[in-house]
DNA sequence: GCTATTAATATACAACTGTATTTTATTTCG
DNA sequence: CGAAATAAAATACAGTTGTATATTAATAGC
């Protein structure tokens, strides 16, 4: 379908002198490596030849638009913290209602995951294995996720008048767990999600109190 | 009246007819298949032969121990989980004093860590990734952890007349952020695994006062 | 000793991998 | 136009993979 967003042009477009004119784009590769993966195939099991032949491409064009089937990783990685983003914004544009901040973003977080455009997946489960510059790349979106978590604590704190006590801890803590219990959720039935989305939001609130509370009794 | 019997075999101890002795077991090729595995290096990326070479047997002899490789990574699983059963018991072991048992145990957790038979990180990392036998199989070690880990909540609420909710999810989201952080743990250099025990135990402790402080509040 | 039974190896094969080298196609500029 | 430059494909190669089939080795019971 629609690539969520343009990724931002990390190749300078080269100042188009003579010479043949390019028939693919990055994007086109990032797209064919994507319809080969899904909820339930690492990016780790691609292999170069597999994803130009889902492009079209031959094998040694590959090489044309990245270096190596890692550098292909770390561009889905980036392209999935994209998406990552996009969803923490319309979770946020959903809430401004009196319903409970924490429950709507952890159901719109896992919402987007059903409708899947394969982007979620791989930052939820391959953070861990892989080459050092794709494991970097994958704590990178997820440190951007922290810090944008922490933020909405913070103003949420300072607005509802309820301190909070070591915000970088509790988003760090509520990231690791978002993900790891929606890392669950892909291999539940769609059934158990909503359960799921009610375990998470209670250990979310627990946290949340868990914060408060030493915030009043240190201060 | 028994006749003495010789000691029960490793594994499956097949009836002993008529035929070549075994010169392998089971055993055999997990040690090996550990040898190539370790901190870095994911199950994912085993190959067949590559093991069959390790433990010194020809690529078809391996058929007789594991149907296939996945076979063999559930093996590894299981003998991963047992190791952790056995940190989990260290740690209780080395409590009773007047120290933190959440501290102590975290502190645990990490030394052995890097202690490291390379049985851990495959709990850790590799949960979301591989076949589904395979995720299985991790999923079931890390509820075998949070059982117990329950239970042991559940003890210490009692005994300290401080009372707990949803023991479950508590116990639960501690596992969760257990693994994950000691996940960060394995690509930081040791100089950080201070701050990040400090980090992890503070989480922990932000859980259990939030529980604690629902339960008194719903009482 | 002979034979049945099992264990392990040897050989073979087709498929696939990453990449080096060569060739062809297409475009732009002088 | 023709030359230069670039993109893509074609070809080639050595390596690896999983597994099917056939062969050899060793043991236990008769």
């Amino acid at each position: 379908m629609t690539p969520p967003r343009k990724a931002a042009a990390t190749r300078k477009s080269r100042p188009p002198g003579q010479g043949r004119k390019p028939a693919i784009s990055r994007q086109d590769v990032v797209d064919a490596a994507l319809k080969l993966l899904g909820p339930h195939r690492s990016v780790a099991t691609l292999s170069l030849r597999e994803v130009a032949r889902a492009a079209n491409i031959a094998p040694n064009s590959f090489y044309r638009q990245f270096k190596s089937i890692d550098d292909l990783a770390v561009a889905l990685i980036e392209q999935a913290g994209e998406s990552l983003r996009d969803i923490i914004w319309k979770a946020r544009s959903r809430i401004t209602e009196g319903e409970s901040v924490i429950r709507t973003s952890v159901e719109t977080f896992l919402q987007q995951l059903q409708s899947d455009q394969h982007y979620l997946h791989l930052l939820l489960r391959e953070g861990a294995v892989g080459s050092a510059a794709f494991k970097h790349a994958v704590e990178r979106q997820l440190e951007f996720f922290e810090k944008e978590l922490q933020i909405d604590l913070i103003r949420l704190a300072s607005a509802s008048k309820t301190p909070i006590h070591n915000a970088d801890l509790v988003s760090r803590a509520i990231t690791r767990l978002v993900f790891s219990m929606a890392t669950s959720a892909v291999e539940l039935p769609a059934t158990l999600h909503p359960k799921l989305i009610d375990d998470t939001t209670e250990m979310i609130n627990m946290i949340m109190v868990g914060t408060q509370t030493l915030a009043q009794s240190q201060k």
